[in-house]
DNA sequence: TATTGTTATACTCTATAACTATA
DNA sequence: TATAGTTATAGAGTATAACAATA
């Protein structure tokens, strides 16, 4: 593709050749980490992540897939495979009996406690070791400012800007 | 996370959060604009673009699996689904008989020619729209930074660099 | 023996659609 | 009718291990 890149010019090609590997590279060490150290997929850290750093420890089904950004069932399923190991507890909310309450176990806070340093260390390492700070200032602002412009703006095929998981 | 990220400063953790943020939407667009448009996965477009990139349109299946980062069997499996749809073809290599020599096919450059431009159009659009030559000059340096310390520092665990796809 | 690649197999994940129950 | 969530099911992808063939 090196030639054959009509709209992107070199350094905006090489910028998102970086962002793809720098990703995948971190992805795979991540997971394999998680995985490793606390027998979690990534999805499954983020679901634990999410709960433990709410106020009560406990959110709705809904919130948690409005923020790992997953399909209803998905999340159904991987909240099923936490139950069963005891890292949450699924009850029906009393506000709204159509939704289910997810909260935290001591056993899910003990599993995150556990598996949040080498998590952290992996990111530090891997990502940050080689910067300066101004590095990571601008690392900082760019990619926050691409976030801010892909939130806003949608893919042009878009739909009505719907979440991705919405029945069918 | 936000209090407990020990050796995590907050830009740091805004950075890695952003990354992974923007990584996993540009991931999601383009991974549904190439189903759509050429009923591809990511990892199918790459091993045809890497084809079509190389100076004889042929490689061979080591050395797709080498930059593709992907597991033998793995790459076989996607290898059959686009051997089935006549977009490469695999043959015997003259010099190692063990090797295979993976050639895109007439069919795979069209396609690769069909799916491109829309691809680079997300690509520019989701990622660099937003932002100033300043910024993608940045962006390029130190992501580039990054991956070239990734590569040189594997995780501690580390095996002996060896690739991730060794047989067992 | 080491390397290249395939195959068999089992497992995880994800999406779709049908369904229940509450609002 | 719309929303919240589950379940059944089917399909894609991936990893592992055993295997065959060549170096």
């Amino acid at each position: 593709m090196s030639e054959a890149a009509p709209g992107l010019r070199a350094e905006e090609l090489g910028a998102y050749f970086a962002l793809v590997e720098v990703s995948n590279l971190l992805q795979y060490a991540v997971d394999e980490h998680l995985r490793v150290d606390g027998a979690l997929s990534y999805v499954q850290f983020q679901v634990l992540a999410r709960l433990v750093d709410s106020p009560e420890g406990k959110l709705r089904m809904t919130d948690l897939a409005d923020g790992v950004v997953y399909s209803r069932s998905g999340l159904t399923y991987q909240a099923g495979l936490l139950d069963k190991r005891g890292l949450i507890t699924r009850s029906p909310s009393p506000d709204d009996e159509r939704s289910v309450i997810v909260a935290v176990t001591d056993a899910g806070r003990d599993l995150v406690a556990q598996v949040l340093p080498g998590h952290v260390d992996r990111v530090q390492h891997l990502l940050f070791e080689a910067l300066t700070a101004d590095d990571v200032a601008a690392l900082n602002s760019v990619l926050g400012k691409i976030r801010d412009h892909m939130r806003a703006a949608p893919p042009r095929s878009a739909k009505p800007r719907a979440r991705r998981n919405q029945a069918g």
